[in-house]
DNA sequence: GTCTATAAACAGATAGAC
DNA sequence: GTCTATCTGTTTATAGAC
């Protein structure tokens, strides 16, 4: 009634209200989880009505899709110049610090502001189940960053990029991350934290990159 | 029609309605999420009627509760004589071996049998927001693990057990392993395994224990 | 205690005016 | 493109027979 006075002869298409709507829906499906939001929800959120969603998405489904694509497609553009075109130049300690330097942009991102957290938590709920979400933002987001991942821990560390020591470490060292945010009520309770500031993204990422260290000292030690 | 030919007379107790209820109702939430899981699908795959939820439970939120109390109560049963009643006398190298047995039971339990990684989904699911659920799972189960698993890292590395690095370090441990469960299907892509048996838990044990003794060996060798 | 039948609220999708 | 009003199915909860 006050929201929107649009008329008919608007002129400025749709995208915005389709915009709204995805952005919304990235933040309350992250938030809440996409069963336990409700179409109406989305659209009061993005200042529209419920049809709309059918108008621009074909459904529910098509909006977590499109959630889905935006997703694939910002980190491919924050973390596809800074991770996958990240180039060592064969020299395991810039591998080593550009490990570092990414890890620490992780966790700056999955504890940063609430939006990104939101969109960090979508992201999670949707790998952690097979379906569409699961087939865009796999192939094209995580796997290549993974991939690159590996081949600067293996190189940091001496080892083969693709054996199954690096590969899986490679898991554990995104899972430590991630757990902040997954755990993140937990962690704030255990450390007695208000809240998760500056200080305290940098007393995790402190530890983290120390673990990061730990990987690769122990396998530099060996072998090879 | 056919399931149940219980007489009015039967004699035996609702008890056994009402575990099959919780049984099955932590297996759902479990593996589609709260939200998504339907009593008429619990009351289903219980073998008994949508009203018996009521009956027993008062309705939805009562059975999610109570599964919550069925999970810390067997968390305690398990993990509360292996873990809580580990005393390794102040020797740190028994510390450590306490730690690594603690991590390989964990992920040994967290990608075991299908029935006990929904139960742990679930539990990941209802500790990652505050509510009824996390009260009553984070005070009487995971808090004092995760004490006795500072107690055991901060001997093992001769740090103060509850500094904020061996805290922080314990979250790093957990999260690592527990990534393997909620990025199921992302490992299993990735390193090209078609199901996660005794061999594949293997290889994570064996990252996860690497990892262990890197972060010990790390502040070992500082100070101290 | 267990069940069927039903009530009341809510979901997502759609028709049609503007 | 945007909106209101409504349709259709499903949800949880409940009343009441047995």
């Amino acid at each position: 009634m006050e929201k929107q006075a649009k008329g008919a002869g608007e002129g400025r298409a749709g995208e915005e209200t389709r915009a709204a709507l995805v952005a919304q829906a990235l933040i309350l499906f992250g938030a809440k989880g996409y069963e336990a939001t409700s179409t109406r929800e989305i659209a009061a959120a993005a200042g529209t009505n419920i049809a709309s969603i059918a108008y621009h998405f074909g459904g529910k489904e098509g909006l977590r899709v499109a959630c889905a694509e935006l997703v694939a497609q910002r980190l491919m553009a924050v973390a596809g110049k800074a991770v996958l075109m990240a180039d060592p130049g064969g020299d395991p300690a810039r591998a080593l610090a550009m490990v570092e330097m990414a890890a620490s942009a992780f966790v700056g991102f999955l504890l940063g502001q609430p939006q990104a957290r939101d969109i960090a938590i979508f992201v999670v709920r949707e790998l952690s189940r097979p379906g569409t979400v699961f087939e865009t933002i796999y192939p094209t987001a995580f796997e290549p960053m993974h991939r690159k991942l590996c081949a600067l821990l293996g190189l940091a560390a001496g080892c083969d990029p693709e054996s199954d020591d690096i590969r899986l470490g490679a898991f554990t060292l995104i899972g430590q991350a991630i757990y902040f945010r997954i755990g993140y009520f937990i962690v704030m309770r255990r450390m007695e934290w208000e809240e998760i500031g500056p200080p305290e993204i940098e007393a995790v990422r402190a530890t983290i990159i120390g673990n990061i260290r730990a990987f690769v000292a122990a396998r530099r030690g060996r072998e090879q």
